[in-house]
RNA sequence: GCGGGUGUUGCUUAGUGGUAAAGCUCCAGCCUUCCAAGCUGGUCACACGGGUUCGAUUCCCGUCACCCGCUCCA
């Protein structure tokens, strides 16, 4: 049942999760800071489950991943290492006139060229123009370091310098040696990750799609090297099934597989996964084959080898690896997305069908409006609620009390007894309870209570004894295909 | 970073050079035998910092944040 056939608006969106509790913005009462944004006791719940989600798939279901928890702050060397210290730091230029900004590398390679590097910074050439309003009043090149630089110990020198990681990918890598002597793993096997990564990005956008501290949840699944190909397409494959599996309709998705000019030069394929936010078509996660750079440049680096012996063919070899890389955020904000719907309900005495909102139109007579968000179960922050009829009926009050407690131990559960029932059943509609639980006074004679979905607002009789058992099986999350041991 | 817009309570809005109103929400109570009913009461706001003024939420300047477009996107 689809009732929304407008998108909503980010703003309508950004409203929803105030009000209810989803998001807020960071450091709110100090006037906010740009690029960061806090989950409030339903965001971080949905968060939660998202990860839950992706472990299950990523891990716990595969007899050949297995995961790592990383430290934020690593050795500096790592991001030389990685190339984060250098490709992370590209000078720009900034045109007076038109206000174009561009990248000085390229501007002075389209005007043949070359940038001059300083002992403390850059500087342009002279006869450097703007290409598009050919003015010579450009800025000097300032380098923008997309790191978050920060200093271990109460000492600030250079010698002290670190960084916060932007990506937890290193982690996995720098780890690679350890994890293999450890886990019994043989290639092909995957290292999983989730954690916080930090961006200084220039120009923070749309809600929380473009944050500066964001959380990733990153495989490395390393191969052998010549079967990169076949791997990557796995993955892709096996990515989109699980974005499906949450609740993002397939047309609601899109993979962009790279052209070989958009690759970076170590990369041999990358496909990211787009899904259709409110702004356009914005990515999801990244799949990309990496080949050996990483392990290869931390072998350089660092002076370790990270070579694998393969026992069957006798061969030694640096891994190549795959790597679906997601962001927990934007896939929460893609949930939300997809989840709000507004609705024309008829009211009791009408009867007719559901019909879909129309933004800025008032409600037809005889209609009411329904906000209602359409997680799948399997990721909705709250999974039930469970009220009494009325609350100023001390029987019905206290069966259902019981209920509650006992649901509460398996599930995120809420309880509600204030207000007229149909307030109770909308509240949960809003934040996405999937069901509803009431007990009324035929409950106190045979020991059913009336069960209420979400989205189609009918009910049905249950047994009390049959609650969890039923909520078990709705709650589900849908059979995942994990055929990766072969 | 540039241009445009916005900023009054949780939300949507009103309003004024003399510190603010309403509806909804929320909370408490009454009532209520299944979909935002009703009654009574209650909490909560002029984004921040300067300036002008006897007095600024209102006028001026600056800042911050968000939205839209551009730019950027390792």
């Amino acid at each position: 049942m689809n009732t929304s056939p407008v998108k909503p608006s980010l703003e309508t969106i950004a409203s929803l999760c105030k009000r209810r509790g989803f998001i807020f913005q960071s450091s709110e009462i100090y006037g906010g800071i740009n690029g960061f944004w806090d989950y409030g006791p339903l965001g971080a719940q949905l968060k939660r489950n998202i990860r839950d989600s992706w472990w299950r798939n990523i891990v716990q279901s595969r007899e050949n991943v297995v995961g790592l928890d990383a430290s934020i702050i690593m050795h500096p060397r790592v991001w030389e290492a990685s190339g984060h210290v250098g490709g992370f730091a590209d000078p720009m230029v900034d045109c007076r006139a038109c206000k174009k900004r561009y990248r000085a590398d390229q501007l002075c390679e389209e005007q043949s060229k070359q940038l001059i590097k300083t002992a403390t910074g850059f500087q342009l050439p002279d006869g450097i123009v703007c290409t598009a309003c050919k003015s010579k009043d450009l800025t000097e090149p300032r380098a923008f370091n997309l790191m978050f630089k920060t200093f271990v110990g109460p000492v600030e020198d250079g010698s002290s310098v670190a960084y916060l990681r932007p990506e937890t990918a290193q982690g996995i890598f720098v780890q690679f040696d350890n994890v293999l002597s450890v886990s019994r793993q043989k290639v092909p096997f995957g290292i999983a990750q989730i954690g916080k990564a930090f961006r200084n990005e220039i120009n923070p956008r749309n809600y929380t799609f473009r944050s500066r501290e964001f959380e990733q949840m990153e495989l490395e699944f390393f191969v052998k090297p010549g079967t990169d190909a076949e791997w990557h397409t796995y993955w892709v494959d096996q990515r989109m099934k699980w974005y499906q599996s949450i609740g993002l309709p397939a047309e609601s998705l899109k993979p962009y597989v790279y052209p070989k000019e958009e690759l970076a030069h170590y990369a041999s394929a990358c496909v990211d996964i787009l899904y259709d936010f409110p702004f356009g078509m914005q990515e999801l996660e990244g799949i990309a084959a990496r080949g050996d750079f990483d392990l290869r440049r931390h072998q350089e680096f660092s002076g370790k080898s990270m070579e694998y012996f393969d026992q069957e063919t006798n061969e030694k070899y640096i891994p190549h690896v795959v790597e679906p890389s997601a962001g927990v955020d934007r896939i929460a904000l893609a949930l939300i997305c997809n989840a709000y719907h507004e609705e024309w309900i008829p009211n009791g005495k009408t009867g007719g069908d559901v019909l879909p909102a129309e933004p800025g139109k008032p409600v037809p007579e005889g209609y009411e409006a329904r906000t209602v968000m359409r997680f799948h179960p399997s990721i909705a922050p709250i999974k039930a609620a469970i009220f009494p009829l009325l609350k100023n009926k001390p029987e019905l009050v206290q069966k259902a009390r019981g209920i509650y407690q006992s649901l509460n131990r398996w599930w995120p559960c809420f309880w509600d007894h204030t207000g007229a029932i149909g307030r109770r059943y909308r509240r949960q509609d809003e934040i996405g309870t999937p069901y509803g639980i009431t007990v009324d006074f035929q409950t106190l004679e045979d020991d059913t209570v009336t069960l209420r979905d979400r989205d189609t607002m009918q009910q049905e009789r249950v047994p009390v004894s049959k609650l969890i058992e039923r909520l078990h099986d709705a709650l589900l999350p849908p059979l995942e295909e994990t055929s990766t041991n072969g």
